[in-house]
RNA sequence: CGGGGCGUAGCGCAGUUGGCUAGCGCGUCGGCUUUGGGAGCCGAAGGCCGUGAGUUCGAGUCUCACCGCCCCGACCA
């Protein structure tokens, strides 16, 4: 049977490719690596951070420069939450739809400001062989022009309109400094991009998609988020409005986590995207536009991760319980076919389960191995359990141990994934409200940013000059104005300027 | 793109004032014994010492250049 050897795991070092001059070193990937040699997150996080990701084979370096390979483990967590947020958009009407990865030159020109934003990440495909073309295209980093091209040709009357589209794509923004699954130079997101026939419908789609956002992340990655406006400096270049998600992470570091751009008339006007209103006069539509990317791996990673390794919430785990048989030579097939029939029974009733009936490793060695993989639910099987009925499951998040008769498993196990769902969502929550702070001047702000990392509110007076020097001195930034207590209260002034506040507002140092 | 560190087996490292056939641990492969929290023994394979030039009778070791990686800063979904 095929459970019996679910986990073929790469017995040698793979080389990724024939040649790979640049980076030799880096091309190469270890298969067996353990827990024990995980850095702790208080001693480094950063690299407990890389360590975990390497060595569960999540993802791992590639030969190009600021790229990574996304490796099968990976790839099936970004799976399971692109088919979470892929559902919700379905449900609020949207449909999917692809378009090119190459955006002429001319076409990027016609939103001035938004380029301004990419220019520098911007690679150009500029030869075909040897011949040059006669407009360089450049690999898009978002989407709006060209998609906005073919909205221009496809509305024509406001019976077109809505237009709810969504694109899941690849985009390319050359960073200079990276980080796995945080910021790549090629990245893996979704962009849904709409058109409207008026300002209101158009406001309301940028907040109703950031609330899907929001409703995903908690019920889905368990991973807790604060959602309001970006300030003027921090939005989308092509914007009119940016909102936010700003999710908290184990070391106090915010994470931008998904965003949603009212982007008004801005490119409508450029493009032409034009349409007959019913009452015969011909208007421009409003759009909008939303995005979440491979970035949400890297943040379920850094909410729930601990020493072991990762904690995968149950709703988008890869694989969320797996199974140890414990056997000796005269009850191995016994044991075995045992394990068998659970996993069978397991995956009748939708768990994702599978059986590591490995016997060149001894069960001490497979505990270790999927707890740092994160697999939210062991389930125990040898001899013993069966003589008594029983199996034994262990939780990842506490190791909390339990007997578990054999005919409840079908219901236990749901059970335990469900509130192991629950307990990882409301740590992260205790968490992010034990590292919220208020402060009211920048030098109290610095001064907590030594001792630890966060959220911090404080009075912001509107202003630029704010901003810049709250950055200059903490490297903090203003995460977003926080659509509940953004309200400044009596009194309150600008931690910086003096002045009186206008906003209470979120800030953090960020990823 | 500036400052610092580093490139020796898949991974982590040692390698003396230049000197014999380049080593150790882990992992990998084969065999035996094992299996309820990282097993043990025996055997084996595995290296353009980052790349290129130079100094030298002789370079992993010294010089120069280049490439790459990591960390810290400026820029970012």
């Amino acid at each position: 049977m095929a459970i019996f050897h679910p986990v073929r795991h790469t017995q040698a070092a793979i080389f990724c490719g024939a040649r790979c001059p640049r980076t030799r070193k880096a091309s190469f990937i270890m298969a067996k690596e353990f827990v024990k040699e995980l850095t702790s997150q208080a001693e480094d996080f950063s690299q407990w951070y890389i360590d975990v990701i390497l060595k569960t084979q999540m993802a791992d370096y590639s030969c190009v420069r600021g790229c990574m390979n996304i490796r099968p483990y990976g790839y099936a967590l970004w799976e399971n939450i692109r088919d979470a947020m892929d559902k919700r958009f379905k449900a609020t009407g949207h449909v999917n739809a692809y378009f090119p990865l190459f955006m002429p030159e001319s076409f990027l020109k016609k939103e001035a400001e938004h380029v301004e934003g990419f220019a520098p990440e911007v690679p150009w495909v500029t030869h075909v062989g040897n011949e040059p073309l006669t407009e360089r295209l450049a690999i898009r980093p978002t989407s709006e022009t060209i998609i906005c091209a073919a909205y221009a040709e496809w509305i024509q009357s406001y019976r077109d309109l809505p237009v709810l589209i969504n694109q899941w794509a690849n985009v390319v923004r050359w960073e200079k400094r990276t980080r796995l699954f945080l910021r790549t130079s090629e990245f893996l997101w979704q962009e849904g991009h709409t058109a409207h026939r008026t300002e209101d419908e158009a406001r309301e789609e940028t907040m109703k998609m950031l609330e899907v956002y929001r409703e995903c992340c908690e019920t889905e990655l368990a991973m807790p988020v604060m959602c309001g406006r970006k300030t003027e400096k921090e939005k989308f270049a092509g914007a009119v409005e940016t909102y936010s998600i700003e999710a908290l992470l184990k070391d106090g570091n915010a994470l931008q986590a998904g965003t949603s751009h009212f982007l008004g008339q801005n490119f409508a006007k450029p493009f032409g995207i034009k349409f007959l209103d019913e009452d015969n006069t011909e208007k421009f539509v409003w759009q909008t536009s939303w995005g979440v990317s491979t970035r949400l791996v890297g943040g379920v990673v850094m909410t729930h991760g601990d020493d072991s390794g990762l904690i995968m919430p149950p709703r988008i785990a890869p694989t969320q319980v797996v199974i140890i048989p414990v056997f000796k030579d005269d009850s191995k097939t016994l044991v075995l076919e045992e394990a068998a029939r659970i996993c069978a029974e397991l995956e009748a009733i939708g768990v994702r389960v599978k059986c590591d009936a490995r016997e060149e490793f001894r069960p001490g060695y497979k505990y270790n191995e999927w707890e740092m993989k994160g697999v939210p639910l062991r389930v125990e099987i040898g001899p013993k359990d069966i003589e008594k009925g029983h199996v034994v499951m262990v939780r990842r998040l506490d190791r909390e141990k339990a007997f578990v008769p054999r005919a409840e498993l079908s219901v236990r196990i749901p059970e335990a994934l469900a509130r192991l769902q629950k307990d990882l969502l409301e740590a992260a929550r205790k968490r992010q409200v034990e590292q919220t702070t208020e402060v009211a001047t920048l030098d109290e702000l610095a001064e907590a940013l030594e001792k630890k990392r966060g959220f911090f509110w404080a009075g912001w007076d509107g202003s630029a000059e704010t901003e810049a020097a709250v950055k200059e001195r903490t490297k903090a930034s203003i995460r977003n104005i926080p659509f509940e207590g953004s309200e400044p209260t009596a009194g309150m002034l600008d931690l910086v300027s003096g002045k009186p506040a206008k906003h209470r507002v979120l800030f953090a140092r960020a990823y």
